[in-house]
DNA sequence: GGTAACTGGTTGCTTTTGAAACCAACTGTC
DNA sequence: GACAGTTGGTTTCAAAAGCAACCAGTTACC
């Protein structure tokens, strides 16, 4: 049967499997070995680098779902890896921050993350990374687009 | 916390999140309005294009596993939109191909897949997704380096 | 100040996924 | 030709993802 489309050339295969291989292979460094799966890890990441936020803020800025977050955190919260206060404005929510140990964890799974990325990196030249990010800005504004353009004209909200 | 991980740079991220939005968009199609899995629509390309092959061959071009493959086959027969005959050399085998429906149905969703990739692909020039597959190509070929390194010289097999 | 609509976050439930056990059939070796 | 090991494919079971209901607290409006 003639047909134009195959999957070696269909970019959401592509970038779909090519994604699972990476988390595969990533996970690898902070599953196995250190019991973190990869939304706790997005937490961890995310706390690091802004320091105190709430479980909303976590959602934004990591493109997880509320119920995604609030498990990831209810299991590092167990294992006192983070520390929760009340936020004063809002008491409905709270504000959440790496503990001690989870920063001390944090700092012996950092390292080996970073040369793992490297080590993936390695045969890309920096202005190839470069073009790499670019692109995928791109298609993910156009997806942005793509989906209002969908859900426009669909009667009132 | 200072830290030199930040998941809008980070690559394991941006092309998770990224494949998942493009499985979402595009999954409207075949999933809300024929009711075909991701799954099954691999099934489906890899028929149409190689005509007839075993579970196996499927599983091979597509990077399913065997378990995925079974399911999504059986989910088509159920629905008639495959055929199954026996392998003459193999009796355990069994060989696919699409059935009249199947290809009926192929050809209505396939403009669509196709248009939809257009949209999506829109805003990178023919240069850009030359680049785009070729450095997905690049990071396959060297995941797939990684993970002979990593499991080799861990004794004997 | 009371009530309706909304929001941050959690819980319960159903559907999807993945791993490993499993079955039947095939291959090689003696 | 019997036995060990392998392979194509299905089933089973447990972990994970997604959806909707829900609770408590907040905002907006009259």
């Amino acid at each position: 049967m003639r047909n134009a489309l195959s999957l070696t050339r269909f970019l959401p295969y592509r970038c779909n499997t090519l994604a699972r291989k990476i988390s595969v292979s990533l996970s690898r460094i902070y599953t196995e070995r250190f019991g973190i799966s990869v939304a706790e890890w997005r937490v961890l990441v995310t706390l690091a680098e802004y320091g105190e936020l709430q479980a909303k803020q976590v959602g934004e800025l990591t493109s997880m779902d509320k119920v995604q977050v609030s498990r990831a955190v209810a299991g590092l919260l167990d294992r006192e890896l983070l520390l929760r206060r009340p936020c004063e404005r809002d008491s409905r929510a709270a504000l959440l921050c790496l503990s001690a140990a989870g920063v001390r964890l944090y700092q012996r799974i950092e390292p080996e993350v970073l040369a793992w990325e490297q080590s993936l990196l390695a045969p890309l030249a920096p202005a190839e990374r470069e073009t790499l990010f670019a692109l995928i800005d791109k298609l993910e504004l156009q997806l942005a687009g793509m989906a209002d353009r969908a859900t426009a004209g669909q009667g009132p909200v």
